[in-house]
DNA sequence: CGGCTGATTGATTGTGCTCAATCAGTGTGG
DNA sequence: CCACACTGATTGAGCACAATCAATCAGCCG
C-alpha cells in the first residue's frame, strides 16, 4: 500500500499542514487524514453539489478546479500542485461549489473538515494556519483580479509562469526548468484568453529569447524581461 | 458617544458575526469590539503595508478595497457595505496588502484578529462562522473571475447590479431602488472596464428599459432582462 | 493507415479602449 | 454674485488588441 505515507514521512511536510503543527502532536492530524487511491488524469476528486466533507492537500500530481455557468461554460479557477491545499470554497454551503479534476495522475490526503475544526479548537496554531491559508487564497485572487482586468494577455501569461515557477522552487525544485502540467486550453480559460492568443506568446516569448517552450516543458532565460513584461508594458517606451 | 452601539443593540446582527454566537456568549464578543469614530468621505481605514492588527464590520456607509500595482495603477478588489467584513486579506501576512477607504461618511466596528482567535478557540460556532466567512469571499472571487474572464462589460455591470440589490435585500432594504455608494470610475475600475464604457452601458440599459439611472440612484425596472443579460449574451439570436 | 486531440499559424472581425469634446454640478475666490 | 476652475459623467470617432474563423501540423492510438 504505497499510499500510506505519514505527513512525518511525507517530504511535502515543510510546506503543508504540519508546518503549522507541533512534532508531538503531529500523529494526532496524521490521524485523522485518509489516503485514498490516485487520481487518474481526468478523473475528479469532487464535483461541485457534492456534499462538503473535506479539503484536500496535494501530495503529487497536479489538479485544476473549475465552476460551470448558468450556460455551461467551463471556467478554470484555480491550479495545485503538491503541498497545497484545494477545496476551500465549500465550506460556507455544506456542498462544494467548483469541480476539482486531475490534470495528471495525481495523489491527495483527504482532510475531514469536521474533524480538522475539532483538532483546531486544540490547537490554536493550526486554527491559525488555516485562517492564513484562507487568506492565502483571497489574496492571490485579488492579484489575479488585477491581472485580469488591467493586464495585457502578454503580461498575464508572463505572470502564470512566473506564479509556476516560484511554487516550483517552494517545493526545492528547479524554479527556471518545468513542465507544464496543464493544457493551453486550461492556461487560455483560466487567464481569460484564446487557446490561440496564448500559442502566439509562447512563441513570441521563445522569439524574444524570453522563454524556451517545447510542448509542455519550460525553461525560463530572462526571468527579469517576463518580470518587466507582467510589470506591464508601459515600461517599454522609456 | 452616539457610536458605543453594543451588538445586542445593532440592527444588523442577525446578518454580521453575532449571528455565530450564542445570546449568552454575545457580550464576550462585544467585549472585544472596538467602535471608532465615523470615516469621512475619502478617508483610508487602514493601507497596505500597515500592521494587521484587527478586521472590520461595516455599521453604516460603505468602503472600497483596492491595490496598487507595481506601476502605481489602482485596482479596486471589492465594495463593503454594512454587516460585511473586510481586512481578512492581510491575516497570513501580518500586515495588510490591500487598502481601505470610504466612499462615504462610515462607521466600523474593529475587531482584533488575536482576540477573535483566542475567542473562537472557545466557540466552536464562531470559528466555524470566520471559516465561511472566508469561504464565502473566496467563492465570490471565484465567481468575479469567471464574470472579468468571460463575460461582456453587458453582463459585468449587469451581475454588479444584481449584487449590489441581493445585498440591500439581505439588510432589509429595496431590492429594486437603491444608492450606488460608489463612482463611475470605481465602477469600471472594479470591472475591469473604461469608465466610458460603464457609462455608455448604464444608458444603453436604461433606453431598454431595464433601468432607470439617475447619477447614482438606481432602479431595476426589469430584473429578469438583467439576469438574462448576466447569464450570457447568446441567449439574444434563439 | 485514418481518425482524433492538442497546438500552432494565418486572415479577418469586433468589442471595448483611447482620445477628445461637451456638460452638469460644486466649490472657490475676486 | 458671478466667473472660474475642477471633478464626475456622458457622448462621439477612430483604433488596437485579442477573439473568431479557418487551415495546417504533430503526436497518439485504435
Amino acid at each position: 500500500m504505497p499510499h500510506h505515507v505519514s505527513c512525518n514521512d511525507c517530504s511535502l511536510s515543510p510546506i503543508c499542514l504540519p508546518l503549522a503543527v507541533a512534532p508531538a502532536q503531529l500523529d494526532e492530524l496524521d490521524r485523522i487524514i485518509y489516503r485514498g487511491r490516485p487520481l487518474k488524469r481526468g478523473e475528479h476528486l469532487f464535483r461541485a453539489a457534492d456534499d462538503f466533507q473535506s479539503v484536500y492537500a496535494v501530495r503529487s500530481g497536479a489538479l485544476k478546479t473549475y465552476v460551470l455557468s448558468d450556460d455551461g461554460e467551463e471556467q478554470v479557477t484555480g491550479f495545485y500542485l503538491p503541498g497545497e491545499i484545494l477545496g476551500m470554497d465549500g465550506i460556507s454551503t455544506a456542498h462544494h461549489v467548483s469541480n476539482a479534476r486531475a490534470l495528471e495522475t495525481a495523489t491527495v490526503c483527504e482532510i475531514p473538515f469536521g474533524r480538522l475544526e475539532s483538532l483546531s479548537q486544540k490547537i490554536p496554531s493550526l486554527q491559525h494556519h488555516f485562517f492564513s491559508l484562507m487568506s492565502n487564497e483571497i489574496r492571490a485572487d485579488r492579484e489575479l483580479h488585477m491581472l485580469l482586468s488591467k493586464k495585457s494577455a502578454d503580461d498575464r501569461l508572463a505572470a502564470l509562469l512566473l506564479s509556476l515557477s516560484a511554487r516550483n522552487q517552494r517545493r526545492g525544485l528547479s524554479k527556471s526548468t518545468f513542465r507544464l502540467p496543464m493544457s493551453r486550453y486550461d492556461i487560455a480559460n483560466y487567464l481569460g484568453l484564446a487557446v490561440e492568443t496564448v500559442s502566439r506568446i509562447f512563441t513570441r516569448f521563445q522569439q524574444s529569447g524570453w522563454l524556451r517552450v517545447e510542448g509542455r516543458d519550460v525553461e525560463i532565460l530572462d526571468r527579469a524581461s517576463l518580470c518587466g513584461q507582467e510589470r506591464g508594458a508601459m515600461e517599454a517606451d522609456l
